[in-house]
DNA sequence: CCGCATCCATGACATGTGTCATGGCCGTAA
DNA sequence: TTACGGCCATGACACATGTCATGGATGCGG
């Protein structure tokens, strides 16, 4: 019996999904969480061999529970999302999850890919790694993608700087690496591109 | 037996809903569309009794594509969507939809709700609907409107004044109004509030 | 050790952005 | 009709933002 968490915000999908793999007769759903941090505790308590994780998730998304559980635990964490881009993959994999599988694919494959990450293997979306081989990697320093998560929400540059404890200049010349190197015309559009491609 | 199309350009909740749904001995699945023109086309040819259409769908949102049915079949369409707010739930009941439910809900609510309306009934979720009782409607004129959803992706002044064609100095002033109406101090942030209370 | 490259931080300068006051164009009420 | 209030468009001004040149710190290879 493999013994499931899962977690997604989403309510609507999580009691879909433990409601189709409760049907599968070698699967057990001992838990069901609607955050990162909720699943962070419940997985400590519980001790599943697979958690199904959503990566877009409040508080803690699903790299950060990733990591979190590696550390402590021996489960086996397979990191589901909408947006899955190249550099969303690597910050997957790099966290230490066994199984990447974007919302885009059938629901019926999920049963699959739990069985095969709990008998000790790995799952990788096909679709999405032959676009990792081939893709460049973020052009972006680490200052720069500092500041331009700093920036996510429109914050001003000043805001920036203060959260930073850097001198605005010192924002604005990043920032305008970034826009350089992007090939885009405002701080914005550079935060919407980076997004899309997994690099923040 | 219930005719029902399912509308979802994300597969793994489509398929998921699907296969829950055809465990109901009443309830007939006809059809899956993965956006929203597919979804009118299908609509048209299949006639189903219920369309399930989710609200973030390329090239026609869930609000359109009720429009669009409602012109020309006896069709009811229940709206899901994952941002449940009061706007958006005045804009799918404006556009003629029996049916209105947040993802957050569980899966176990679909079949009840698919029942109600194809008997006629109309279906909206209640914590929603307090909302919208007590809320206040957007405070933006139709060209403020306009101005900010031509600058959603932190297009540049000139861009905006260029697309609507108008003087980079009217745009200014647009912007600065909503600025001031919803007490924020970049565009962008401006963007992100409208966009969250469904008011784009 | 000494270039050389890369990243980070900063301040001066030009450009873009938000604020404000003004005027035109409808509708509606007196 | 006239007066009033709303929405829209515009240009001048102050300020925030992006660009550029510069200097310090670190790491790598000759």
């Amino acid at each position: 019996m493999i013994r499931v968490l899962l977690a997604d915000d989403e309510g609507m999908i999580r009691s879909a999904l433990a409601a189709l793999l409760r049907l599968e007769p070698d699967i057990e759903v001992v838990a069901e969480c609607a955050d990162g941090a909720e699943a962070v505790a419940t997985a400590e308590r519980v001790r599943p061999d697979v958690c199904l994780l959503d990566l877009e998730m409040p508080h803690l998304d699903g790299v950060q529970v990733t990591e979190r559980l590696n550390r402590t635990l021996a489960t086996r964490c397979v990191i589901v999302t909408r947006h899955a881009r190249p550099g969303v993959l690597r910050r997957a994999l790099a966290s230490g999850a066994a199984g990447f599988l974007p919302k885009s694919r059938s629901a019926d494959e999920v049963a699959a890919v739990i069985r095969r990450v709990a008998a000790g293997g790995r799952y990788v979306d096909p679709e999405i790694a032959a676009d990792a081989l081939s893709d460049e990697r973020s052009p972006l320093t680490d200052r720069e993608l500092d500041v331009l998560r700093a920036g996510r929400r429109g914050e001003t540059t000043g805001q920036i700087a203060r959260t930073l404890s850097l001198a605005p200049g010192t924002v604005r010349n990043h920032i305008s690496a970034v826009l350089g190197k992007l090939a885009v015309d405002s701080r914005q559009q550079a935060v919407f591109l980076a997004e899309e491609r997994g690099w923040i």
